[in-house]
DNA sequence: ACGAGTATTATGGCACACCGTAATATGAGT
DNA sequence: ACTCATATTACGGTGTGCCATAATACTCGT
């Protein structure tokens, strides 16, 4: 019958998801996004007025949090937003290396066409973005890329692990793709990945992939550094 | 029949850490051991009863072990103990291979002969186990080598992720290590590891760590394989 | 001005109540 | 007796008020 139908018609935007999964995207959100700043006090009751939800979601959603390394709890005070230290982003970006460069070896042994096509769509993508100043756009770009390189080869746990720890160092990404010649040297080390993975060269693709990621790293650490001595 | 013994088993002491921590480890531990079989669902409800806590406390654990892969929620259902199927299995041990190879190679280089003692130290507990029958202390052992294996050189955040990897595949690790010959295979490739790491050779080091993973690897496929043949 | 006692605030935790949906039981009509 | 429709139940999703406790702010008496 239609009755479900002509119920949808009138329906108060009915969110297909739950509201917890959409809260724990705002929260997300607002937290890599900068809007809650990093040691900035969670408090509870105000989560729930400002996302306008219970005490269950948002709790519920700061546990999440929690386990994605986003938030951080102190005893006896609270959740609070994580903060990064140098180490540890220094250690992210090192473990996504030999990630990538796994995905990437295993992409250029696999030698199917349909894979580079896919990177080098990505990739026209990220210069694209670069040239219209998209920076949001570079970034996803970018994610999609090595989506590309993992999902292609069918590893999506590692694409798991490695989106887990990227949401962590996100604002080092957004100001790291600011760099000066970013733009240029960034799709110029990628392009590499993808001619090497062309050559079906695994040990060239799992050197480029670390080659790029190492460089991001030292940018990363550069400006880490510099925002904790001048900040 | 034995409804008490259920209720009671896995109840939580009250004083200590908070509830919810001790209740996680306990729901985490009660899915590890096989206490709650893969594809059970896990009533709110009744844990709550069995736990002895309230509905806020199971959800919030549900949560975290749902981010932790152990549990998995289908929609409209409720959430159920994670199936784990042989191919996410694989990529597991793959990953473990990618970071325990790095961490092997990194003590190498760091050429300490503090490291060398530690792991030596675990290692030979880890004969003692074998020797006693004891297979929770193998596994016991066998995380502090590896525990070592990272800590050692700082890498904390790969430990960790190798870490909520791994108690994924618990179960397997259990069937694995109690395999023929795997009593003395196992603790022969991690000699191996050991003596690269002594010798400061890297290279060797990361090859021997991700030897020992690929036969871990190999033996839990063939033992899946026959699980889901047999039943 | 200082310290003790008190009020406020926030989290941790609990109990209950309500809704929607899915599964199951029940009952009425053929 | 079988089948279809309806009632009931089970359970997750969500909201809410309340209590205990710890930390912090405040206030008052000296």
């Amino acid at each position: 019958m239609n009755a479900d139908l002509r119920e949808t018609a009138i329906r108060v935007e009915r969110p297909a998801k739950t509201l917890r999964e959409l809260a724990l995207e705002k929260v997300r959100d607002a937290i890599v996004d900068g809007y809650f700043k990093p040691g900035e006090r969670l408090v509870e009751r105000d989560l729930c007025a400002q996302l306008g939800v219970s005490r269950t979601i948002v709790r519920e959603v700061l546990r999440h949090l929690e386990s994605e390394g986003l938030v951080a709890s102190l005893p006896n005070k609270g959740p609070i937003v994580a903060r990064l230290d140098l180490e540890e982003a220094k250690q992210i970006y090192e473990i996504r290396g030999a990630l990538e460069g796994m995905a990437a070896r295993l992409c250029a042994e696999r030698r199917d066409p349909a894979i580079v096509a896919a990177l080098d769509k990505s990739l026209r993508g990220i210069r694209e973005c670069y040239a219209a100043r998209d920076m949001p756009g570079v970034l996803n770009q970018t994610s999609a890329f090595y989506q590309t390189l993992f999902t292609s080869v069918g590893r999506h746990v590692a694409w798991g692990v490695v989106n887990l720890l990227t949401v962590r160092i996100n604002h080092l990404r957004s100001m790291t793709i600011k760099t000066k010649n970013r733009d240029v040297e960034g799709p110029a080390q990628m392009e590499l990945i993808v001619e090497a993975i062309r050559k079906g060269d695994g040990e060239a693709a799992c050197r480029a992939a670390l080659d790029h990621v190492a460089r991001a790293a030292a940018i990363a650490e550069t400006l880490l550094a510099a925002q904790q001595a001048g900040g």
